[in-house]
DNA sequence: TTCCAATCTAACCTTTCACGTCAACTTGGC
DNA sequence: GCCAAGTTGACGTGAAAGGTTAGATTGGAA
């Protein structure tokens, strides 16, 4: 039996505030089927039960690691086509994996382009003027094999 | 004295050829304030030296480099500002700087992002259901402490 | 000279994301 | 009974980097 007791009702605003949220956000939550009210008053009200606080909190937690609200919609649609069983766990935490490795590659992008950068400042302590190289001194320059302006140049 | 002679002058399209792009994305560059053709024709269309070239280079470079077309747009400011002298140096190692210390804040964000999702992933593999977390086993949970929804739900 | 692809300017359109901001109305609690 | 708080619906925002017409002109090859 579905016991429709228990445990307070929050109306839009209190939730709202509850996780410093406005009440649009909320509702934009619902339209993307993320969040359905618990209940609504007869003249319409939203009513929220402590489940939904957790959804809310799954949802910003998901958010700040980094998620976007399509990806958010897509665990929970997982998690609603079979919330019993070991088939969702496996997926959500597959997704997780994705989510994980995407990170991994971000992070790896992030650590060649700081080599470059550092490379680049290296540079800047030595070249006379960056928007002017290549140029006169082109001849002396100690970095001229890693030069692709010049083998752009020379291809054209 | 200008010598207005020496080397190809490159057509919009073939320009864009060279680099991979559109003419309008070089057209939009210009409107930006980056990449001002060498001449025109009597005509209007314009025309492209092997100076505008190596800027072009430049701006991808800077692009894949992280900085956006606005940044992009400030070094080569400043770069207007004085062109032969340390300031401008100076300003653009700094602006790099300032770059690879945000590219360094995002990686420590990402890693500490990757370990969190790392839990969230081992956790899935106890909880039963992350949805219904937390829930009727609560009480058994060993990540009871960690456990922000309680908190959260404790305060209201 | 003719023809047509390439350019020109100007101005609006596109996409994504996560809401913000009316408008016009209805509810609900003190 | 009053007015803050809620309702639906629809349109706006803003940043980024161009895309996409439209309508006219240019320029180089045949």
């Amino acid at each position: 039996m579905e016991s429709l007791s228990e445990g307070v009702l929050y109306r839009i605003g209190e939730l709202a505030d509850l996780f410093g949220v406005t009440p649009r956000t909320i509702r934009y939550y619902e339209e993307l089927g993320l969040l359905e009210p618990a209940d609504r008053t007869e003249g319409g009200h939203r009513k929220y039960a402590e489940k939904n606080v957790i959804y809310l909190k799954r949802i910003q937690q998901l958010k700040d690691y980094g998620l976007g609200l399509a990806d958010i919609q897509e665990l929970f649609s997982l998690a609603r086509k079979d919330r019993s069983g070991d088939a969702v766990r496996l997926l959500l935490a597959a997704k997780y994996r994705e989510k994980l490795e995407e990170a991994e590659r971000r992070k790896t992008a992030l650590e060649s382009y700081i080599a470059d950068l550092s490379w680049h400042v290296e540079q800047l302590e030595r070249v006379k003027d960056f928007f002017q190289c290549p140029g006169a001194s082109c001849g002396q320059c100690s970095y001229a094999e890693r030069c692709d302006v010049r083998l752009l140049l020379k291809k054209a």
